[in-house]
DNA sequence: CATTTGGTAAACAGCC
DNA sequence: TGGCTGTTTACCAAAT
């Protein structure tokens, strides 16, 4: 028995096969219509696929913020009121332990964080869904450790009829009272660490953590969050966890960022990761590291203090100041039976939301391995630009190792790279213009646009039925130069397309028309007869040729030199917007590498996107950090040369990709679906 | 405003 | 015969 996982699907396939095709089906089903739509005529319904999107990729994220959150605050009441080995709870003679029922109460989602994200009206219905089925979970480990509750108090109880017949020896208590006393002040460490974290977390304003309720991440993501604020969060999500576990080694905070940027200087992280910090009000007063925070500076924040309340669970004393709390703490919350059971059941909530968390981590992982990884895998994508990259890798990634540094456009790199401008524009304005906007924008500067434009943006037209804005000739060229062979069968074509996109899913007819007449009337497609057929080629040069004159005097390129150089500077926020969606799982899954302390389920995940990444890299060699179109057009522009196919192409027509297997080289599932004949 | 370029539609031929 | 492949023409729209 199978269940799908994926969001909200109830598909139940019977078998692994079956999941996997169902799965394939996620990634490749643009999921609802059938309607036979003009290509030019669905702006509007483009518009809601990117927006699904969008919210799809945010919605993945902030479910796991609010785990995270939750465990986070379990953890730290948990701690911060002492642990006991095991074997001293068992002998721990337990009285009538008066745990009140708030305690049992992991923070679910309070109906107050419910309405919150009901207002968010960003959620979908099937957002909603998972919400309520993460809810309903977390009530079900409710009730579970309610009955675990309930057995150990039954148990404690007959060990304290026991006990009270054998008698009590002083020796081992105290013995016991030294080991509680070392033990204590480990987690105080733990604690402050995790308190430096929390804070940070707040100085950043991603996170509203209000004494009484976990936080509702929902609401910064909901509203328009710009990618460097999810790299943080995400950065946060993947990283606080390994922090708690293991005290005290802060590199396992060392995200994307900095290994992008330099492995040597993490405190500029986040300086140079937040190149938007200007444009948001809440990051612009940004606090870089938690690490950096000391506890000395917030002498009076305390987990269980808050609002002038007691957070111990159940207790709600009020404390009029800390000294007073502080009092209280130590008088009614000592290290006594009552506490240790409290404290005992606290851990059984965390430990349970901690499970939670790693599931739903899992899970997470999985949606992304499926969706990300796999698309990141037949990627030879020539490299039309050694010059940039070696610019930006100059700067930036010289020192780590280049290999371990998927780059995304919103990387902290793009930004140092004083001439770019590149992919998020390009497909920024493809998105906002999606329907009837066609060609140019990837041509007009020559391929390495689209090659590095496709492959960057792969994953995103992969899953948004977003009509990609590269020309045919473009992707047909990238389609074949992606292929091992550099040559392609018509139908290997077709399948690339349907592989690549979601656009081109619907209407084959259509499209299909359109590549074979693009094949045939451009001379740069060469068909060569084969054993096996006919494939087709690319003539680099004849495909140069297309387009000789120059780009140099184009102004509205000149503009997006200038202004490139801000790159990181504001963009508005459309651009935003969709450099968001665009980018969004790149990030994440670069973010995830960087963590070296996701747990457990972490290493396998991870190695597998070590793997695809190493995969990817070694494709694409000399790949510039962003892999940005831009960034490879520019030497050009720069130079105000004429197009010398050579110089700028010339890594991009040779570069093979070897060992370059394309997991989908078969795959026929979308060819001429029933619901491509309803064109015209 | 003319030209170029790209997208779409369609007719057609050859082949399997 | 029908589908696929490939070529070609026509038309339109956008960019230049």
């Amino acid at each position: 028995m199978f269940q799908c996982v994926f969001s909200s699907s109830v598909l139940q396939p019977h078998s692994t096969s079956c999941l996997f095709k169902h799965l394939f089906y996620h990634s490749a089903t643009p999921a609802s219509q059938k309607q036979p739509e003009p290509i030019y005529s669905k702006k509007t319904e483009i518009q809601r696929q990117t927006v699904r999107a969008h919210s799809v990729k945010l919605f993945i994220f902030s479910a796991l913020q609010v785990a995270r959150q939750l465990l986070l605050q379990q953890q730290q009441q948990q701690q911060v009121s002492g642990l006991k080995s095991p074997k001293r709870n068992d002998k721990q003679p337990a009285l009538q332990v008066p745990v009140s029922v708030a305690m049992m109460t992991p923070q679910v989602i309070t109906p107050q964080q419910m309405q919150q994200i009901l207002q968010q009206q960003v959620l979908s219905p099937q957002q909603l869904q998972v919400l309520l089925q993460q809810q309903q979970a977390l009530m079900l480990q409710q009730q579970q450790l309610q009955e675990f509750y309930k057995k150990q108090q039954e148990q404690l109880q007959l060990q304290l009829l026991q006990q009270q017949h054998a008698g009590k020896q002083p020796k081992e208590q105290q013995q016991v009272a030294t080991q509680q006393l070392a033990f204590q002040q480990q987690l105080l460490q733990m604690q402050q660490l995790q308190q430096q974290h929390l804070l940070s977390l707040q100085r950043q304003g991603l996170l509203t953590i209000q004494p009484g309720q976990p936080a509702l991440p929902l609401q910064p993501l909901a509203q328009g969050m710009i990618p460097t604020e999810l790299q943080q969060l995400w950065k946060e999500v993947t990283s606080a966890h390994s922090a708690e576990e293991t005290t005290g080694s802060n590199h396992s905070s060392l995200d994307l960022t900095t290994t992008c940027v330099s492995s040597s200087a993490p405190s500029k992280t986040s300086l140079i990761m937040n190149p938007h910090a200007s444009t948001n009000g809440q990051l612009s007063v940004h606090t870089p590291k938690r690490e950096s925070l000391s506890h000395e500076e917030h002498p009076h924040s305390h987990p269980l203090y808050g609002h002038g309340v007691c957070k111990w669970p159940g207790c709600e004393a009020v404390c009029e100041d800390f000294q007073s709390f502080l009092k209280h703490l130590n008088s009614e919350h000592a290290l006594d039976d009552r506490s240790t059971a409290q404290c005992r059941v606290q851990m059984q909530v965390v430990q349970q939301l901690e499970l939670q968390l790693a599931k739903d981590k899992e899970r997470l992982q999985a949606m992304m391995t499926h969706l990300h990884v796999k698309s990141t895998e037949p990627k030879a994508a020539p490299q039309p630009l050694n010059l940039v990259s070696s610019v930006t890798l100059s700067k930036s990634a010289s020192e780590a190792s280049p290999q371990s540094l998927p780059h995304t456009p919103t990387t902290p790199t793009a930004p140092i790279t004083p001439v770019t401008q590149g992919p998020s524009v390009i497909t920024t304005t493809s998105m906002h213009t999606v329907g009837p906007i066609r060609r140019r924008y990837s041509d007009k500067y020559n391929v390495p646009i689209s090659s590095a434009d496709i492959a960057q943006n792969q994953e995103f037209y992969k899953n948004a039925e977003v009509r990609p804005p590269f020309t045919y000739a473009s992707l047909i060229r990238q389609a074949i130069l992606e292929s091992p062979e550099k040559q392609l069968t018509l139908n290997e074509i077709y399948n690339w397309f349907t592989r690549m996109f979601a656009y081109f899913r619907r209407n084959a007819a259509t499209w299909k028309n359109a590549v074979r007449h693009n094949l045939s009337l451009h001379k740069c497609f060469v068909r060569v007869e084969n054993v096996k057929g006919a494939v087709w080629t690319v003539d680099e040069v004849e495909f140069q040729k297309r387009r000789p004159q120059k780009i140099s005097g184009n102004p509205s390129l000149i503009k997006n030199m200038q202004t490139s150089h801000a790159y990181c500077t504001p963009l508005n926020a459309a651009l935003q917007q969709a450099s968001m969606a665009e980018n969004s799982i790149p990030l994440y899954t670069t973010a995830s590498m960087g963590n070296p302390t996701l747990g457990n389920l972490a290493s396998a995940i991870r190695e597998e996107l070590n793997g695809a990444m190493e995969h990817t890299n070694s494709n694409e060699s000399d790949s510039s950090p962003g892999r940005s179109p831009l960034q490879a057009v520019h030497p050009v522009h720069v130079k105000e040369e004429p197009l010398d196919p050579e110089e700028a192409e010339g890594p991009l027509s040779l570069v093979t990709t070897a060992n370059h297997s394309p997991d989908f080289d078969h795959d026929r599932d979308y060819e001429d679906e029933p619901v491509n004949e309803d064109m015209e």
